[in-house]
DNA sequence: TCTGGGGTCCTCAATCAT
DNA sequence: TCTGATGATTGAGGACCC
């Protein structure tokens, strides 16, 4: 395929002019791979390419990706399942293969770090880029885009579209506006013409709720929210999203690309295949959360101090209970502990439950902070015999060993 | 039409300490 | 000692992102 072709989502315009644009000063790029997962399913099944393709699970699933052609069907991420195959029933449906999907992505974010250390993935699919180190190795900004593009598309045999601007944010909308397989690029001087063309609704930070109250106050283009005295939509929208939607419209973005950080908290969920009434089958579900959270956590090195329970009940009504523990722990029985104490709680009287999760947060370095005994702690205790069974399940697979109240249970699925 | 699962960040209220 | 202001921490909820 020649490049071309490749850049044939790019409006029109050819990579040389793409190129000639004016970069000074735009050292920010943002790169995502287009339709990630149903893009990475097609390396596996070319046959299946130029047909809707969506990449999703069954019951109360929703689409995790769907290819362009699923896409001009109005299918579309994050509706539900059997929504997608009403409005695209030739569509061909894959389950998820996160494995894959991870595989594919390491080898992206190699292509990245061979440009420059300061990558800031977002996803497994998009990530910052800056690029100010590698000018004078690489050439210019719009030039690197293309180089990574190229190389992605070579390496990985997917596509991906990239924004080059002077900020993240805006470099963001612009590989949206790239998409699929262009590159854009926003030159500084342009960045308040290119942003107050905009919908309120494409600024980062603004979902629907958001998007409701500025309609309310009869802000529709990005150029209505710029030209709004910052304290009113302090007032309409909190402080800090007030102003910063303010800052925003302006162009105005100092957030630096940081590399990688550490994860402030790790959770687990899962929504039941039918509503669930009984409260031995909702603890029995958070016993095997706390077990997948707990062994992720000590996976990631690390012990957390705040456990919180969620329950959305069958209306989708959603609450949170949370409790700090004196210690900070990584161990899946005191996790247990405390959400099923919590749950206990709550006072349910049968009440009808969709979805339960689990979550550990406040994390920090195990090796750091050093894990201390509860009272009630056995001095061999459970954390010794959970790491053992990290031991066995990382030779032996996850399911080797579980809790005698989990054997045979085929958990959330179908009950 | 009927809404997943993984997260982050913000807001607000209550509480406690200074 | 009382009072108010202020700030940190916690807990709950919600918006948003991919």
């Amino acid at each position: 395929m020649s490049r071309s072709q490749l850049n044939r989502g790019s409006g029109g315009r050819t990579p040389e002019s793409l190129l000639s644009q004016d970069d000074t000063g735009c050292t920010v790029l943002h790169v995502d791979m287009d339709a990630f997962y149903a893009s990475v399913e097609l390396i596996d099944r070319p046959e299946l390419k130029g047909r809707p393709v969506i990449v999703g699970g069954g019951g109360r699933s929703v689409v995790l990706s769907a290819t362009y052609e699923a896409r001009a069907e109005g299918v579309h991420s994050a509706m539900p399942m059997a929504r997608a195959r009403r409005l695209s029933p030739h569509a061909v449906v894959i389950p998820p293969d996160h494995r894959r999907y991870a595989e594919v992505s390491a080898g992206v974010m190699q292509v990245f770090a061979s440009v420059t250390p300061l990558v800031e993935p977002l996803s497994l699919d998009e990530a910052f880029l800056d690029v100010a180190g590698a000018v004078r190795r690489l050439g210019a900004p719009a030039a690197i885009g293309q180089l990574i593009r190229d190389r992605v598309a070579d390496e990985q045999r997917i596509t991906c579209s990239v924004g080059v601007a002077s900020t993240k944010f805006v470099a963001k909308l612009a590989s949206g506006r790239a998409k699929p397989d262009g590159l854009l690029v926003v030159p500084a001087a342009e960045t308040v013409t290119f942003l107050h063309a905009l919908p309120v609704g494409a600024l980062w930070g603004v979902g629907e709720r958001t998007e409701e109250a500025l309609h309310r106050l009869g802000l529709t283009k990005v150029a209505d929210l710029a030209h709004t005295p910052v304290e009113t939509l302090r007032r309409a929208l909190g402080d800090a999203s007030g102003s910063h939607l303010h800052d925003l419209a302006w162009g105005r973005d100092p957030r630096p690309v940081v590399p990688a950080q550490a994860e402030k908290s790790i959770g687990a969920e899962e929504t039941f295949a039918q509503d669930v009434d009984d409260p031995e089958i909702v603890l029995r579900e958070l016993l095997r959360l706390s077990e997948k959270v707990a062994a992720r956590v000590r996976h990631a090195g690390m012990i957390g101090r705040t456990v919180v329970l969620k329950v959305r009940f069958a209306d989708f009504t959603t609450i949170t209970r949370s409790r700090t523990l004196s210690e900070r722990t990584d161990v899946a029985k005191v996790l247990y502990r405390t959400v099923a104490e919590l749950y206990g709680k709550l006072g349910l009287d049968r009440a009808r439950v969709r979805l339960v999760g689990v979550r550990l947060e406040g994390l920090a370095d195990a090796a750091g902070g050093h894990h201390q005994l509860a009272l009630d702690e056995r001095p061999q205790g459970w954390r010794e015999a959970e790491q053992a069974v990290d031991r066995v399940s990382a030779r032996f697979g996850r399911d080797a060993v579980r809790p005698a109240t989990l054997v045979g249970d085929d958990p959330a699925r179908g009950r």
